[in-house]
DNA sequence: TTGTTACTTGACGTTAACGTAAGCGTTATA
DNA sequence: TATAACGCTTACGTTAACGTCAAGTAACAA
């Protein structure tokens, strides 16, 4: 069974898997946040590579950028760094965090908008009968539609 | 007791209020997603305005591109639309709270990462003496930061 | 040998979301 | 009356994150 530990991909292989391009994987490269071995001039890819890559989407989906991934990918920086270097380090993970939760606030506010919208629109799409349940989140919308020109 | 309902305000006003700059602001009215009365040729804010920029915001913050924004805060053309444009606009409205919800899940994980490796730092700051729930706390971080790289 | 396919390295183009600077008008204050 | 302070438009500049060629190489098939 061959788990992946040892596997290699190449790099159309990994953009397809990932769905991005080959390009974006090169790009990264040439930022330093993947660096794949070479066979001649072609890049090998490891399942090390792969993880790293898996993590720098994540960050990308939170609003990272890859300068800030990049920084954050080298944890050796990091644990290596003084202690003063450390506190830097802090401030700014605390700093983030902060920027993450505020970020997880609106996106939930946003879900609940458009859950309300959706069901708006079932209930208008519907028009006839129209379960109670269905009427009473059209009202709740109705209510937040209102509500998001007044305050 | 002014409620804010009937004020205006000037350009550099709401800019300071929401730190942002008066060129973003003429910038989103150039995009279509404000249109503050004039006097003279001077700009003039009223509440309703100041709420889409309050939406504006949030909607940039988690992730719309002000295109989007701008879509979605002309809440007429969705409820005067045929059904069929009806639909379009829930098959969009759905995808897009699919998109919130993975990047929820992700922002919920960074979020972990990034309090875990806070307090692996406290911890190595401390260095003396940590308390048994930092340096727990420090193993998980070890042992994610090991499985990062793994799998 | 000649394609065909996958990969490479430049190098320039593109889009979004503003920044920045020039030049000008209006209003408040010294 | 002049000199800020604030606002306006116009227009070019900037950054990130790639896209899009162009031109070349290496491996393998017919």
């Amino acid at each position: 069974m061959p788990s992946n530990a040892s596997r290699t991909w190449t790099i159309s292989e990994l953009a397809e898997e990932f769905s991005v391009t080959a390009r974006a994987l090169r790009f990264y490269e040439d930022k330093g946040l993947l660096n794949p071995a070479r066979h001649g001039q072609a890049r090998v890819f490891s399942a090390t590579d792969r993880a790293r890559l898996r993590l720098i989407l994540r960050g990308k989906r939170v609003g990272f950028s890859l300068e800030e991934i990049r920084e954050m990918l080298d944890l050796e920086s990091i644990t290596k760094g003084s202690p003063q270097h450390l506190g830097v380090w802090m401030k700014r993970f605390r700093a983030r965090i902060e920027v993450l939760k505020q970020q997880r606030r609106d996106i939930e506010g946003a879900i609940e908008e458009l859950e309300a919208g959706c069901a708006w629109m079932e209930a208008r799409q519907a028009d006839l009968e129209p379960s109670e349940e269905l009427k009473s989140r059209a009202r709740a919308f109705e209510a937040l539609a209102r509500a998001r020109l007044e305050h």
